[in-house]
DNA sequence: GGCGCATTATCGTTTACTATATATTTGCCG
DNA sequence: CGGCAAATATATAGTAAACGATAATGCGCC
């Protein structure tokens, strides 16, 4: 019971666009940069700063999320600020939250 | 609200395993060989069979599985049965599930 | 035009994927 | 026990894709 069946054919018919937004979650930077925008926009350089990495390679990843249609963006004078656009990405990250963090004191 | 802040430092802790199982189910023949097992223990010729994919094949995806610690195995005779061992990875599918399947007829 | 912020191009290296060929383990039959 | 067949695993290899770095380009503002 807390195993419900799942239906074959539709994890079948929807395995490609689901592998499609994992292989986008499945990259550190990636996630960590998601992370950060699931609690709310952020441009390019605040991500620049808080995660470790270059520029250009963030830009890059952005680019990915982009392409996914996972992230939005919002010009701001030479800003660029981004969101997550695609709200399953934001019901995946809290599952994998609550699976892959400790819940010492949450509450 | 609907959005409650999650830690990053706590996500940032946790991303090297987290991206480790995603890139484990990062793969369509992986993912629906999960699904298949989420259903409970099949072994090698069974999944063959449902899933379209060389033997070969399939004992390598297995093997990847297995290494990531997801799945075990047990033998009967000249068959080996898989079973899904690690239960984030339930957690994460039943998410998958309600985000990418179409809910229509669900009860 | 020049500077700040960001994207795109290019490239070399690594990793993933899948196919074919080969090996291992087990059960069966003589 | 010897050999064969079924079930699965491993090895090998070629192609494709992902990754991250550096270099070059675009856009907006002063």
């Amino acid at each position: 019971m807390a195993t419900e069946a799942l239906s074959i054919e539709r994890m079948n018919a929807a395995a490609g666009e689901a592998t499609a937004i994992l292989r986008a979650l499945a990259n550190e930077s990636r996630l960590l940069l998601l992370c950060q925008l699931s609690n709310g926009e952020l441009c390019v350089s605040d991500l620049e700063e808080r995660l470790d990495i270059h520029q250009p390679t963030l830009s890059q990843q952005l680019g990915v999320l982009r392409t996914e249609g996972l992230v939005t963006t919002r010009r701001e004078g030479k800003k660029i600020f981004y969101s997550i656009r695609d709200t399953r990405v934001l019901t995946l990250l809290r599952t994998m939250y609550e699976v892959f963090c400790p819940k010492a004191e949450r509450g």
